[in-house]
DNA sequence: GAAAGCTATTCCATAATATGGAAACTTTTA
DNA sequence: TAAAAGTTTCCATATTATGGAATAGCTTTC
């Protein structure tokens, strides 16, 4: 072409992929994230396309609704198309599946048991876990229920649920003392789990057993509901103080990733307030 | 190219559009169908494409995550890229955060499954449920898509389309029997849109599929126009006779709320006659 | 265990097709 | 009404998609 000739290192091999269905997808992309219907320029210039080649391509979408075209208004968005194909994903998806190779991934770097836990009922319940290798280690067996306000995981998903939906659930069940550590005032409650929103995971200090530590995380579904949670649990004597931060960065991060696997988003009104 | 060198019409010109991105929309829309992962030879003879072109644009796609590739099985299917992207579908984002609250009422005040769908291209496709708690419920994922003749949604945007619009509906998809209570003369499809529209609401008794009864009514935009519509479907052993005139009422009394909510209000073209 | 029968990949010469600068057109703004 | 901004069409050019044939990988059969 004409605008880079003397390409020297003759390119990485155009081989393998049709460069013009990759500049189509990225258009698709772009379009995607925007939060609102986009003109042509606007979108070729996120997409880093000519406007030339962008139309062309939008007009092949849209000959198949992939996009859709308002044409008072010159503006391209998503099609119903795209929707309908896009959906053929939720049957497929498979929480512990997707979750799996990234907790494996999570507690090798941790050294530390991972647990992944949905809310059922006002309780967290353990789906599944990947035990570390050592000795001493904190386990909740696949299948068990622990209380939402004396867990990691439980705090995980509280932190993300709605102020109506967390006073709906402590009504449910009280603030039973199990340890001295339990948090049993909703007031110290609500406090804790504004923290671990502003934090990203959540923090239980031995609140269910002594000398449990343990950092957690919530997962999101697609239209930013709280789904699961996953945490990292272990003995005090080895998550220390100064190792919380990394390792709820870790679980946070971990979180995260299974949140896009599973084409999750995390609702909004969570990260709102500052 | 080779194959057909004596191309008499020098074809309808190949101009303004993007062939191979066209094949890969026709790969997608594909993979969209099957109800599960297919090999490339399968995918590539659905499609109408040699096995060398099927697979590159494949692997251009799987980039992307537009599809994902099954390395252990050799399985092709859709990605979670295009799930995330498809849910960007505007009408679906703006209209659902309305009607979701709207939705979870009156599934909990009837006990049975909502829907939302809207009109595209002759057919209803569903957006977005509220899937009631019982364990015998009728589902439909969001994403599928119905004839409108012949279920409860249909026909309440049906009922509230102008009669060139509905003529032009039935012209376009016939009136096939699906179940022994299809509605498959266009007069009686009329007598029972002029039905439902004096009551407000839609009934479908077992036209799409036996056992399942529906009640349904439409949403309208800022112009009149019909945008949707939400129902309510579960099993005849539930939806009894005497229960459909409240359970109509409901979703009448939902579905106004929605306009209302979306800042809608009803054409009085449907509304003149007595 | 070799052979047959698959399907999935890679290769590559070929020309069909995507490309984007420039120009024409349309709508909005000053 | 002129100018500006954005959209759409045109078209010569060579980049890039193409698919037949060959190869590799894998499973089944005798």
């Amino acid at each position: 072409m004409r605008r880079k000739s003397k390409s020297v290192k003759a390119s990485p091999a155009g081989t393998g992929y049709v460069k013009s269905l990759d500049k189509a997808l990225a258009l698709l992309e772009r379009l995607g994230e925007a939060d609102n219907a986009l003109t042509l320029s606007d979108l070729a210039q996120r997409a880093g396309l000519p406007l030339p080649t962008a139309h062309r391509l939008l007009r092949t979408l849209e000959r198949r609704r992939f996009v859709h075209f308002d044409a008072a208004q010159t503006l391209w968005s998503i099609g119903v198309k795209t929707f309908i194909v896009g959906n053929a994903f939720l049957p497929r998806r498979n929480l512990i599946r997707q979750a799996f190779p990234i907790m494996r991934d999570l507690m090798e770097r941790s050294g530390e048991t991972t647990n992944l836990a949905v809310e059922f009922d006002g309780e967290a319940v353990f789906l599944a876990h990947v035990e570390c290798r050592d000795m001493m280690r904190a386990s909740s067996r696949p299948g068990s229920h622990v209380a939402l306000y004396c867990s990691g995981v439980g705090k995980a998903l509280l932190s993300a649920m709605l102020d109506e939906e967390v006073t709906h659930v402590l009504h449910q069940h009280g603030l039973e003392r199990i340890t001295s550590n339990t948090i049993d005032s909703p007031e110290r409650m609500r406090a804790d789990l504004a923290e671990s929103r502003l934090r990203g995971y959540a923090v239980e200090e031995e609140e269910h057993a002594l000398g449990v530590r343990c950092v957690a995380a919530p997962i999101f579904d697609e239209s930013g509901q709280v789904l699961a949670a996953i945490s990292l649990s272990g003995p005090t004597a080895r998550i220390t103080d100064d190792r919380v931060p990394l390792l709820g960065a870790w679980v946070t991060r971990a979180a995260r990733l299974i949140t896009a696997e599973f084409g999750g988003q995390v609702d909004e009104r969570l990260l709102a307030e500052p």
